[in-house]
DNA sequence: CATTGTGAACGCCTTCACAGCC
DNA sequence: GGCTGTGAAGGCGTTCACAATG
């Protein structure tokens, strides 16, 4: 039980955290303020003796024969999500996907906030999407300057992928999440996470072209999620 | 050495196969001829053991002492994903996202067909995206009697996602991949995967927040991709 | 008495390391 | 000599099962 060191969560376990989060967040907007591990798991979709292990990783903060309480849950969730401090997030690519993402509830509030969006296409500067103007992307180091964004999003065609994030890189940015089908290098400082929306599907090609050979499981949900 | 039962691929394999893939098809089309396990994982991201491992549980594809063919590979590779056959993808919410996909070069050729797209936007029917009319979530058994989709994709706002997912469902669809932020439920003979943006961003937040404190290795990509 | 927290067992993927082959 | 394929070892997350507890 050397607690001196930071208590290493793993990443499996980080994962589902948000999954937790949002359950919890949902209970509490009903009112909601004592849940088991067999109820919350259920809504996630995970089993129970996962969820007692996950939040274990956390702390003590269950109670035998009762369940957690639901908003002080939330609270150390949110807290080792590191959401008490509002993440500024650029994104980098303005079509479909970059708006999208601009506009998605989950990138504004909930700790993270768009501060920056960028583009190469004449037509896209100077629009206005959730409250942001677009500008050009060779402009990123001034733009980084005015807002320090931490978190930079790729959604750039796969082609410009790891130039758009060689420029992030070069201003400083600590993460970046990628989604064009593209794989990028980041130097080992960076955190790198990627979202392939063509391998998941390809993944689900594979299981359907197999499934009656034998059957996997139906829910195979985030080999990253 | 028991073949008489097909070969079960682990699933880090089968979402790794579409990478390899990947970078095979830009191998091949700068004509190189043959790839190492070496140079295949350095493109790819991985270790060259892991690449071995993996491919060995297509078949023996490789020659010592030269690697592999790289046009034999993708071949055998392409099969085992299953992409021989063109998989039929309807599309569920055409916002922003939606929209995105339908035009994703992923979700167009490469195995996969864009058959059928859903709205319940009145201002949205009608419209022409990537070649196929929008048309109303309620016409969806009519849609999918006509295309006949074995993949389904929810775009939706996440309070649709279940109806969606049941609809998607009712009509006889295999496979179901999710982007909303919700928790769906399907059937157990029904493939699902989930891809959630809001959940990795707040993935890269804990390691932000914590990457001082225990540096996690810099590249966690696919958790579940 | 319902439910947590957790050692221990288990299963599975990853990594190693090297024999075998071109 | 270079590189593959693979048993074996190792590491890690999941699941089990139950003692501990309010």
């Amino acid at each position: 039980m050397t607690e001196r060191f930071a208590r290493r969560i793993p990443e499996p376990t980080v994962v589902r955290l948000p999954l937790y989060r949002r359950v919890l967040v949902e209970l509490s907007s009903r009112a909601v303020t004592t849940v088991s591990s067999a109820e919350l798991a259920a809504a996630a979709g995970v089993n129970a003796a996962k969820v007692r292990k996950d939040l274990s990783h956390l702390g003590t903060y269950g109670t035998p024969g009762t369940g957690y309480d639901v908003d002080f849950l939330l609270g150390q969730i949110r807290r080792e999500l590191g959401l008490d401090s509002e993440w500024r997030v650029a994104i980098a690519g303005m079509g479909n996907l970059g708006h999208a993402l601009a506009r998605s509830q989950g990138f504004s509030g909930q700790g993270f906030s768009v501060v920056a969006l960028l583009d190469v296409d004449p037509a896209k500067l100077g629009e206005v999407v959730a409250g942001v103007q677009v500008r050009h992307l060779t402009e990123l180091p001034e733009v980084a300057a005015e807002t320090c964004p931490s978190i930079g999003v790729i959604a750039s065609p796969p082609g410009a992928a790891q130039d758009v994030c060689d420029r992030l890189v070069a201003v400083g940015i600590g993460a970046v999440l990628n989604f064009a089908p593209a794989i990028v290098t980041v130097p080992p400082h960076v955190l790198l996470r990627q979202v392939d929306f063509a391998v998941e599907l390809q993944v689900l090609g594979f299981y359907l072209a197999h499934r009656e050979a034998a059957e996997p499981r139906a829910d195979m949900s985030r080999p990253a999620l």
